[in-house]
DNA sequence: AGAATGGTTGAAGAAATATTCAACTGTTTT
DNA sequence: AAAACAGTTGAATATTTCTTCAACCATTCT
C-alpha cells in the first residue's frame, strides 16, 4: 500500500497492482465522456417520450407538443438536443417539419434497456 | 386539424389520426420515466468511469478514488447511487467494502452504446 | 403584401444534480 | 482502549439542465 499521489484525492492506493492493470485497461477519458453525453440525452423523461412517439411513427413538432401535453417551444428544445446528437433527424414540408428517428442502434439500445426496466419491475413484484 | 384541448401545449393537432395511433400505441408514464431513470445513472462521466473501471475488476472505494483522481466521499456517493438503481453491487472485507457490476444487462447495455459512440466517431473523422 | 401558422432561439428563472466539507460509523491495529 | 484506517452521510455550495417567455424566422394562405 503507498500514499496516493492524486492532487485530488485523499485516500491510499491499497492494492496498487489491480489500479496499475486497471488503469491500463480503461478507454480513453473522452470516450467515456462522450458514452455519458449519449445517455444523457436519453435520461430525461420528456426526450425518451419523444422517441418512443418517433419509434411508433414521423411526427411533427406539433403533434409531439400535443402527445407531450407540453409547449412546442419546450418540445423544439429537446428535439435539438435529441438532433444534435444524431438520435433523430428531421425534414421539412412546407411548414412543418417532421422528425424521425437516425437509425437502429437508438431503438436497439432503448430496447435493450426497456428489457431491463421490465425485468426490474418483475423482479420487486415478486418480492411481495 | 383541430384546436388542441392540451391544458398545458399551445398548438394545434395537425395530423389527429396520427397522434391518436401514436398515443394507443405508447408506453405507460412510469415505464418510459424508469427507463429514463435508468439512463440517467449512467449519464455521468464520473460514473461511467467506475463502471468502465468495475467492468475490469472488482475494486475498493480507495482504489477507485484513485484511478478516477477524485475524493473518498465523492465516489462513495456516486457508489451509492449505482447501488441504488442496482448496478453494482459490495461486499465488506474487513475495513475495505470491494464494490463489482450488478450483472450481465449492464455490460450488455455498455457495450452497444460504446459500440454506437466509436462508430460515430469514426464517421466523424472520415468526414474530412 | 399582410396575416396566420409552424417552428426556432436566447436569456432568465426554476429545478435537479454533483462535489465539497466536516462529522460520523465500523473494523482493525497496537 | 485508543489510534488509525476505510468508508459513509447530510448539509451547503456549485454546476448543470429544463422549462418558460418573448421575440424571432420561414412558409403558406388570402
Amino acid at each position: 500500500m503507498t500514499k496516493c499521489k492524486c492532487v485530488n484525492c485523499d485516500c491510499n492506493i491499497i492494492h496498487e497492482d489491480d489500479v496499475k492493470a486497471v488503469r491500463g485497461k480503461m478507454l480513453d477519458d473522452d470516450i467515456l465522456i462522450a458514452t455519458a453525453d449519449f445517455y444523457k440525452v436519453l435520461s430525461d423523461s420528456t426526450r425518451i417520450k419523444i422517441i418512443n412517439a418517433l419509434d411508433e411513427k414521423e411526427l411533427c413538432v406539433c403533434d409531439i407538443s400535443s402527445l407531450l401535453n407540453m409547449t412546442k417551444s419546450a418540445v423544439s428544445h429537446q428535439l435539438q438536443n435529441l438532433k444534435d446528437m444524431n438520435l433523430i433527424k428531421s425534414r421539412r414540408a412546407g411548414k412543418e417539419i417532421f422528425y424521425s428517428l437516425a437509425d437502429n442502434h437508438v431503438r436497439q439500445v432503448f430496447e435493450i434497456s426497456l428489457q431491463h426496466v421490465l425485468e426490474e419491475r418483475n423482479d420487486k413484484a415478486s418480492e411481495n
